[in-house]
DNA sequence: CGAATAGTGTCTCTAAGACATTATGCA
DNA sequence: TGCATAATGTCTTAGAGACACTATTCG
């Protein structure tokens, strides 16, 4: 197409969906059960083909929205990357553009028309077994993981993990869970507090059913956070 | 195709490069110019179909190569994006895969088959007008510097901009041609030189022809940089 | 010598890491 | 009172930023 005298060939193509969240204190990703062939019977990512007249990231929020109902303007929804290996797909040649979307307060996953069944599955065994989904979605999975735990580091998109109003101690677990690794609690407070725009302060606070009442804190206007909060 | 009794539509698709080089301490982009309607006589990221067989990164080496001469041992290429708007090709549906591409000691361009003439441009006076590429190839190159300029911080990106063997001082120029800043020369110098794994000195020097000789080094094994070198 | 470029040293300040202590709820 | 969790404070250290000086070549 770059000269229209050349012949060219035709991709079916999908959106995939890296959808993240977490649950007491574990970092889960939204699977489906696969209703037909192939790998019939076997999880993997949601996703689905992308339409003759719609652009990609609305498929993607078409996508979310019929595997958890949920409106494009919940969380965080960002293209992640396009695979396209020649035998990803055993009945032909599809290219995939996957999406990375992360989520507060998860909804019971709405089985779609063409998932058997959908459900929230712990990353951690996933990563660590490479055939346990469909597809190259091990791969996808991988990658999306990655692009979440880094983007925690430059960015304030924690804070699409939590609901409206959270505690510091909350947010916290969320780099916690997303990272797989412990964060000092006085140094986190300091560094979220400290960091301007990135939590905004309210004057309420959780009902301590245990120990001290927490202070409750809304998303603070900064989406970029410097310097970074970086792993160890 | 994850239910095989739904129909779908089928895409062209394409790999767009973006390919970068730093040339007389300006950061440079390749363009060619279109040969055949629509956009003829305008210039564009080069690219083309992805064929048959072939995985994308296959089909942005070839398209490399046919461009540039370059085998894909030299340089680095990572994919950018994919973009797959309905109407961003006049002519019909494409979906293209972005490419970034970072090369050092660039060849003359050699206009490929498809393309009436290639040059490299700087990337400034491009990035500064949205109508300059045809297309949505604006939105790309400006997705792909963006990308360039984020990894030069926390990666050792940058040797890839420099021949085998360089100084600190060239190094440097890369730094402030990609970010389009001023890096101070000394602290420069002790973060590169410091940072474990960055650069590895030889026991060759610059002919001076005017000045003191100065060191060369070569690319070090470290592929990240920790903690980043960050933008101002 | 003077000009030009390379390389090193020093001081300051920000911020991260590693701790202990105090505050506020409930049983 | 004891326990649990939240919040703040202090000390140390790594490293960035801002600077001045020395080194080595050329004409």
């Amino acid at each position: 197409m770059r000269g229209m005298a050349e012949t060219f060939d035709r991709f079916a193509v999908t959106v995939d969906l890296v959808i993240l969240t977490v649950q007491r204190d574990t970092l889960n990703v939204l699977t489906v059960t696969r209703a037909n062939p192939p790998f019939q019977g076997r999880i993997a990512l949601p996703g689905g083909f992308v339409e003759a007249t719609e652009n990609l990231i609305t498929a993607a929020v078409r996508e979310l929205a019929e595997e958890t109902g949920l409106s494009q303007d919940v969380g965080h929804l960002e293209q992640l990357a396009s695979y396209g290996d020649p035998d990803r797909d055993p009945r032909g040649r599809v290219i995939t553009v996957a999406y990375l979307a992360l989520l507060a307060d998860p909804p019971a996953p709405v089985a779609a028309s063409d998932a058997a069944d959908a459900q929230w599955l712990a990353v951690e065994p996933l990563l660590a077994d490479p055939s346990a989904l469909a597809f190259d979605h091990h791969r996808i999975l991988t990658d999306g993981v990655e692009r979440a735990r880094s983007k925690l580091e430059y960015s304030s998109l924690a804070v699409q993990f939590c609901p409206t109003e959270f505690t510091i101690a909350a947010l916290r677990r969320i780099y916690e869970a997303v990272w797989g690794t412990t964060v000092d609690p006085r140094n986190f407070h300091r560094k979220v507090t400290g960091t301007p725009g990135f939590v905004v302060a309210t004057d309420r606070y959780t009902d301590g059913d245990r120990g001290r009442p927490a202070r409750l804190y809304q998303a603070g206007p900064a989406s970029q956070l410097h310097p970074p909060l970086l792993r160890r």
